[in-house]
DNA sequence: CGCTTATACTTAACATGTTAATAGAAAACG
DNA sequence: CGTTTTCTATTAACATGTTAAGTATAAGCG
């Protein structure tokens, strides 16, 4: 088929390749309803965590959204700047902050909610229940494998 | 269990959140190796493509290596600077261009392909061959769902 | 208590992601 | 043939990803 490079594989049977295009199949409609209200994909993670749990620090909030520190550090910039959110000092710990949804943050969630869950019911019909609970099985199975591979 | 929002799923459940981990369980050690050659995941992909397939124009290569034109551009304009590419227009067409590996580019590939390989066969082992050959089914599967849920 | 180490961010620097606008060239079309 | 449309690639602008360094505070320890 392909005489340059025999032992390199399909893009299709490239792991990291094929979850880079599944990620943006499903990620494509929540950007374009979340563009329209002027929040990116990493911003609404912020706030649905906030949403979810309540007040929360900075780093339990990195670890809940899947955000870097310094991502992170950005984007509550942001998201305080658009009134979303508000950051208070921690009562007994200096280095720590309590971070709070607004209720604008939470009106622009509810704002939001039912074409989000919309599309969750689009994904779950078109591609079919018992494979998506297969798939994210899979997907969360992987995620805990053995720490890494460099023995 | 959380009084907070009852009718947001649970990260684990999330098949964006699910599908930004496992990449990132994946990506991780690569990432790694590529860092110590000095170049990063993308330009990797760049080359890896321009290897197997020869020539190409950028179009071509944003494809096949999924990454947008923008990027792309940026991209090749560092390989070219690193001396792993050389770009050429193209004979007929002048809007576009013809890039192809180097000599150099070819030999970075051949230095770090065995590890590659050797991630690959952990990944398969760790994770077993059929629990991967089934995860990149159902990926490539629901990257080939219907365009857009908008209707 | 004073020193060392660890923790919680923050900043910096560079690369990419993402959308929109742009420039140049080819193709379509009246 | 000339105009309009489409295509290719780049640039711009802003947000995030990623690694390393910095800052301030807390905790451990002799």
């Amino acid at each position: 088929m392909d005489s340059h490079n025999p032992s390199a594989p399909d893009t299709n049977r490239s792991l990291p390749i094929a979850l880079l295009r599944a990620r943006e199949k499903v990620m494509g409609p929540i950007r374009a309803m979340l563009a329209d209200v002027g929040v990116t994909e990493q911003q609404w993670r912020v706030l649905r965590v906030l949403a979810e749990r309540g007040t929360l620090d900075p780093t339990e909030i990195a670890d809940r959204s899947c955000l870097l520190m310094p991502s992170l550090t950005r984007i509550l910039q942001t998201l305080t700047t658009k009134g979303l959110i508000t950051r208070e000092a921690h009562p007994t710990d200096k280095r720590r902050q309590l971070v709070s949804i607004t209720a604008e943050g939470r009106q622009l969630i509810a704002d939001n909610l039912k074409e989000s869950q919309r599309l969750n019911a689009w994904l779950r019909d078109s591609f079919g229940a018992d494979k998506l609970d297969t798939l994210l099985d899979l997907l969360n199975e992987l995620d805990r494998l053995d720490r890494d591979p460099r023995g």
